[in-house]
RNA sequence: GGACGCGUAGCUCAGCGGGAGAGCACUACGUUGACAUCGUAGGGGUCGCUGGUUCGAUCCCAGCCGCGUCCA
């Protein structure tokens, strides 16, 4: 009320639209002030007419200017009223104040009543105090002109961000920039350069000296100055920070060589604040963007996804964490989970199964130490002969080349999926139980081979997983520094060289020998499952039905699948004795004698389920080939595919109705 | 109000045009001298809903519903 400067009404409003022009006397005040037209007020709210307070509201502030109103500031900076108001109101706090407008209305006969509304007024975070708006002068920078630069370098590339989805959000803001405040009346910060003259007039100079020379030329005689009391915004001077950290303003060798620097890590709450800044301010200082490449990680959030806050008490702390699980579990946890998604839901269950990986490859360690795995002088990856080391180091290849990828591209949690499902799934659950018949066998040389593949993949293993679990991987490098040769590199493991395996280790040969055994007994121990049959019986294992080659691979791995599957023996035979079960793996007929200790029912119930899985399968692949469309416009290689899917299925589903035929006929 | 993102197994999430996946949880069984912080096997999903594009959609497009975050 002390502050208003007029009266707005919207100009569609035929109740107002004669007094548009005239001036009402604003109560207590006894100013006149102007009714305007505006399309501001909302005529269906109250009685359609709005007072206007330029100083001390953000809406009314746009409207007094648009009118080019006065602008009359009642507060001080402690809210009380100011000298602006008459003199019986000023000193007095705005709550007090109010209180006193409200009493000398009802008193002047004014009030016409008093009614609850609600409307958001905003609050202070910390003090939860309500906020007045009110004028003062402050520094801005037209942040408009510096978003031109900084936008184009994120158009043409010279800044990428990683996951690329942000540069949205960067877009967003920076197209949609206003203008900057950065004084802010704090005690700490870098203080604004300006100073001023007894009559006001402002010098804006980078020194204090500069500033005073200035004046003497304006002044014609030296002059007192007075700096400004204010200092810039905490994110003005945290932009500075990729070239104030390496001596700007002065030329240094470091400004030299590491600017423009190549990825800058940081949270998404802040690409607005900082990110944003520091491009702007980099282009405009340094002519150059202050990085490559901008890596915005996830949020750590609790398990229930609710932002962590020390108030709120759902703080996990890290600390502990590590007390629990290992730093290097909580890493993994950390580098696992930070994909693209914006957050990360942070619970114990998921550091603990990775602390499980972490035992597993200790383990694994272990086993190797104790079989004789050591590295073997002068090795070389590509002599290697028995398809199991041969596989192996393929699959090693194959890690390394995934792993270096996803890191050289930020998908830290690729890598970190890679690496868990080649130690564990490949390297423990198959490399190592198929290696133990030949560390336990009676061939030397296969055995050394198996020695000296399995040290070698364990230093590749490693030297690969070290970024994300430093301290297992450095404990182990050190506890295996003297198991058999040298290394080339004998020092800590983190300073050793990085991986770089050729393609040419990759066989595709033995990839589909190991996946012949590897399915050879998976699918074995499913049926040996399924049928229940008591997991000491040593069933022999039948082959029915291979080429040569598959013939000759699984006689050779023999003593391998007779361990891992727990048969007796490998027997080739024309033709399964009755009450045999047969499943098919990779086009080769098995069958397990085990009718002594199966129940009919459930066998035939497992055939069944089975042929009822591929007729499922053939109907589906028919259905697509039968599709002239799909043959025609589909490319080759997957009409090609699915013809061969088509054949695969329709063989197995016929060995198995042979069998459910003959399971018949026996009961 | 504007922008961005997310809805896939009980839970947490990956996949993002041609065969529905992982970890945890669950069920059964544990025998093999690395490992019970383990092993083997198994159950569990009209990939939010409705349309469209396509020979073909969990995947691309549009709309809707639900949820989240940031900015006003």
């Amino acid at each position: 009320m002390l502050g208003d400067v007029a009266v707005a009404v919207h100009p569609s409003d035929a109740r107002y639209a004669s007094l548009v022009g005239k001036a009402v006397r604003l109560p207590i005040v006894g100013r006149p002030v102007p009714i305007i037209a505006d399309e501001y007020p909302d005529p269906e709210k109250g009685s359609g007419a709005v007072k206007i307070t330029p100083a001390h509201d953000f809406n009314d502030f746009a409207v007094g200017k648009r009118h080019n109103l006065p602008m009359i500031n009642v507060l001080d900076d402690f809210a009380r009223i100011n000298d602006n108001a008459p003199p019986e109101y000023r000193g007095l706090d705005r709550f007090a104040a109010r209180k006193k407008v409200v009493e000398e209305f009802e008193r002047l006969g004014l009030l016409r009543g008093i009614e609850k509304t609600r409307h958001v007024v905003p609050h202070g975070d910390r003090s939860g105090v309500v906020v007045e708006p009110y004028l003062t002068d402050q520094w801005y920078v037209n942040a408009e002109i510096l978003a031109r630069p900084a936008i184009k370098a994120v158009e043409e590339g010279a800044t990428v961000f990683a996951p690329k989805h942000w540069e949205k959000t960067y877009f967003e803001w920076m197209r949609n920039i206003q203008p900057w405040c950065i004084s802010r009346q704090l005690w700490w910060g870098h203080r604004i350069p300006a100073w001023f003259g007894p009559d006001g007039r402002v010098f804006v100079e980078e020194t204090e000296a500069e500033a005073q020379r200035q004046a003497e030329e304006h002044y014609g005689r030296p002059t007192d100055l007075r700096q400004d009391e204010d200092v810039l915004d905490t994110w003005f001077s945290s932009a500075l920070w990729p070239f104030s950290t390496l001596g700007w303003p002065e030329k240094t060798e470091d400004l030299a060589r590491f600017y423009p620097t190549h990825t800058l890590i940081t949270g998404f709450d802040i690409i607005f604040f900082w990110v944003a800044r520091m491009m702007m301010q980099g282009l405009h200082f340094m002519g150059e963007v202050p990085f490559k490449r901008v890596f915005i990680n996830a949020l750590v959030r609790d398990a229930s996804g609710a932002k962590m806050s020390k108030s709120k008490g759902n703080v996990m702390d890290p600390l502990e964490l590590v007390d629990d699980y290992g730093a290097d579990a909580l890493r993994f946890t950390l580098t696992a989970m930070s994909g693209a998604a914006r957050d990360i839901k942070l619970s114990r269950q998921r550091i603990e199964g990775y602390r499980n990986f972490g035992t597993k490859l200790w383990n694994a360690t272990r086993f190797c130490q104790m079989n004789g795995c050591a590295r073997a002088e002068g090795f070389d990856p590509s002599s290697v002969k028995l398809a199991l080391n041969r596989w192996i180091v393929g699959e090693t290849v194959r890690t390394a080349r995934a792993v270096t990828a996803a890191l050289a591209d930020c998908g830290f949690d690729e890598a970190a999926n890679a690496l868990y499902r080649f130690i564990w799934n490949r390297f423990c659950d198959w490399y190592v139980e198929l290696s133990k018949p030949v560390l336990n066998g009676p061939d030397e040389a296969a055995r050394a081979e198996t020695q000296a593949s399995a040290a070698w993949v364990l230093d590749e293993i490693l030297k690969l997983l070290h970024p994300i679990m430093p301290f297992l991987t450095e404990e182990l490098w050190g506890q295996t520094a003297d198991f058999g040769a040298a290394r080339a590199h004998r020092d800590f493991l983190m300073t050793a060289p990085w991986p770089e395996l050729s393609d040419s280790l990759i066989h595709s040969d033995a990839d589909a020998e190991i996946a012949l055994i590897i399915e050879a007994i998976s699918e074995g121990r499913s049926v040996r499952a399924e049928l229940n049959v008591p997991p000491a019986a040593r069933p022999a294992l039948l082959v029915l039905d291979a080429t040569p080659a598959q013939r000759a691979l699984l006689e050779s791995s023999a003593p391998l699948i007779g361990q891992l599957l727990r048969v007796s023996e490998l027997r080739f035979v024309d033709a399964a004795p009755e009450g045999a079960i047969p499943y098919v793996v990779e086009g080769v007929t098995l069958a397990l004698p085990v009718a002594e200790f199966i129940d009919l029912a459930a066998e035939r119930a497992r055939l069944a389920k089975e042929v009822a899985g591929h007729g499922g399968e053939i109907e589906k692949l028919s259905r697509k080939l039968g599709n002239p469309d799909f043959v025609a416009r589909a490319p080759e290689e997957v009409v090609e595919e699915n013809r061969e899917r088509l054949a695969e299925a329709e063989a197995a589903k016929a060995k198995l109705e042979a069998a459910l035929a003959r399971l018949g006929a026996v009961a």
